[in-house]
DNA sequence: TTTATATTTAAGTATTTGCTTAAATACGTA
DNA sequence: TACGTATTTAAGCAAATACTTAAATATAAA
């Protein structure tokens, strides 16, 4: 962890630039892992299946596709990085994938979907 | 606003697709503006700035460029994307640009700070 | 076993992203 | 005015994204 402080300007407070390096790099592995779930739901097509999935509780590719109007193997595609990312699971039923939220880790989701629905009472 | 279903599942519910469609379609809006806000604080180097701009209440690039080990120009094409988004503001003062968070529209940032926070207690 | 349906995976491609380096602007001072 | 510092902007490029179409899997039913 690199400590030297380069700014040249006369103003700048070293003392809070030095705190300020020394907490965010003590924060890296939080920040990395915040961000992979900010950049997964800053996606529309993502976000609206997260949110179909909160609203409906499970469903499946073929719905998704159907609701959202874009090819199965896009949804799919999608579907697969929010699974990877441990934010969605699956449950089988025949030839049926039914997808659903995970409980853990929904404190920010939950507030992104309180925000959602509020612009959409507001607006 | 297309209005076919055509998934064919016989499981299928219809109105619950119908009903999904109609609420998506109608929140379009609402879906593209938070989905901006979200992809951009979902990089990780623009994260640590939103984090930083919290909780020194204004810093330059300079300041940025230091804390985050990067190039000023770097820094300062993460700061314009979310200047551009209105996430964030500058205060002049001599040569020195201070950035700063605008108050509005942190109800999703908030909640995104205070769960890093959280992080980092119970890492 | 063959056929149909639901889904995933793979390959190809256009667009976007995020850096680098170099040049342009803006402001302050000698 | 000329020079130095702070910052932005522009151009170039490698990597990541998000779709498309086609092929591969998995399950169910004839």
């Amino acid at each position: 962890m690199k400590m030297e402080i380069s700014c040249t300007r006369a103003e700048a407070d070293h003392k809070q630039l030095l705190n300020c390096k020394t907490v965010i790099d003590g924060m890296t592995n939080d920040f990395s892992e915040i961000t992979k779930l900010l950049s997964i739901s800053g996606n529309e097509v993502r976000l609206k299946i997260l949110f179909l999935l909160n609203m409906e509780k499970e469903l499946c590719p073929c719905d998704l596709s159907d609701i959202l109007g874009m090819s199965v193997p896009a949804v799919s595609q999608h579907i697969r990085k929010m699974k990877d990312a441990d934010i969605i699971s699956s449950r089988r039923e025949g030839q049926t994938l039914y997808y659903s939220l995970n409980e853990d880790e929904t404190d920010i989701l939950d507030s992104i979907f309180k925000s959602i629905k509020l612009k959409r009472k507001t607006a």
